[in-house]
DNA sequence: TGTTGCTATGTCATAGTTTAATGCGTGATT
DNA sequence: AATCACGCATTAAACTATGACATAGCAACA
């Protein structure tokens, strides 16, 4: 049984910008159904194309690259909201891998559908350049950690901003958050070995900021967290959902 | 005297894909003007809106994020058909600044127009899916370059970037091309310090693979570098242009 | 009870940073 | 035309944040 979009657990979230009713509609018609995957899954693969598109509705993953060498930079984490294949979608061709972490659940669109979407849906069209632009901002930022700031500071910026968005989304329950990834992909987003990663954490860990246990993530005290971090825009903003 | 659409002197190279007699009708229309500025002119400022959108004619820039401490990530560098502002346009602000780095001449847009290009113009709107796609995908690559190699290779990845996408411009003569930066630029873009790009600078000149003195870039052995930089994929893709 | 995957921690090595000093060209000032 | 100031490239020396290696503990599981 999948969910319909006027029902969409996550539209509900002031994260997401609503959305007109016939463009809602539109949306249901757009999805081809829903699929369940089990944690550890490849979604899509870097260098082949993907003939679906996806939007996260639960569980968490990963998007990485690898290179020739063995070394694998993980560009992002996944979380309920994100859509995941645009690149395929225009270019023919993934230029990161998507791996599920958890189990998850992800609203199926059909590639095929994608030129309908542009035609008859401008909205949907602003929307999806919205959602690549972010995107890119997103990755701006996540350079700017990796080339300027030192481990102390990465691992507070990518808690910070991690702990936003799962506050945004509703999944912040007490001081903290499931996070459900291994040290050593954090370390990989940040380019850190894994044994600098697992000191910094009992650094943050000591100083009472923040600690990740057991796939937990607990914050007790955000503004020193962003104060290490550098970030001083705190400003929330929303985003469309596909 | 300002160029006309139809005899963009960009999109004869092979780089840009054809586009439709029509839609360069519209493309025309949707220009404002044509802008011409200084060297080191600030065109976009983190932070704040732009009226306006760009496509680079000719000249080059730096795109760049500061941090509350001071220090700078040069986020890209900015080549002819190059597109700016879309950012601001969807989002309403930039979140990074662009500046030029040696005089540049700039297509200009109506940042009004272009709900009138998603509505009547699907396929314009698709081309900025991809050009923001595009930007997407060497965000990452960036990124994996900051965050997994080292000096050497990182250096010799953007300097194969840079002269694979000079040659496509056709901008490339004899074994080499204008690169106008400063080594403080490249320090920044690629999270090093001054210094030790001085350094990896001088030993990539003295194994004779590429040098960069006054402006510009040489490259006299294109397969070591490309070695060097881990990058296997010479693929020349084509992209639109706005 | 061994194996596997992950976290934790200590020690040593090193790639890269910081600071500082030098030189060189260019444009401004007298 | 001489001098100065400034921005940039270059190089050397001292320092340090981070990486590499090694080892141990612990939980899940066959």
């Amino acid at each position: 049984m999948t969910t319909s979009c006027r029902n969409c657990p996550l539209r509900r979230r002031a994260l997401f910008d609503p959305i007109e009713s016939d463009e809602l509609d539109f949306m249901q018609r757009f999805k081809s159904g829903e699929l369940s995957v089990d944690a550890d899954t490849l979604l899509m693969m870097e260098g082949s194309n993907s003939p679906q598109l996806f939007t996260v509705l639960s569980g968490m993953g990963l998007r990485y690259k690898t290179l020739p060498n063995g070394r694998r930079q993980v560009v992002n984490f996944v979380f309920p909201g994100d859509f995941l294949g645009l690149q395929a979608g225009v270019m023919n061709e993934m230029k990161h891998s998507v791996e599920a972490t958890t189990s998850m659940t992800l609203c199926v669109f059909n590639r095929s559908e994608l030129w309908n979407l542009f035609k008859n849906h401008p909205g949907r069209a602003y929307d999806l350049v919205w959602l690549a632009s972010l995107e890119e901002h997103f990755l701006g930022d996540a350079l700017t950690a990796v080339g300027q700031r030192d481990a102390l500071e990465r691992i507070s910026w990518s808690f910070h901003r991690i702990y936003i968005r799962m506050t945004e989304l509703g999944l912040v329950t007490g001081q903290g958050c499931q996070l459900p990834y291994r040290q050593q992909d954090l370390a990989d987003a940040l380019g850190l070995s894994l044994v600098h990663t697992n000191k910094t954490l009992k650094k943050l860990r000591d100083m009472q900021v923040a600690s990740w246990n057991e796939g937990r993530l607990t914050v007790s005290d955000l503004d020193r967290l962003a104060e290490l971090a550098m970030v001083d825009d705190h400003h929330v903003e929303t985003r469309p959902l596909i």
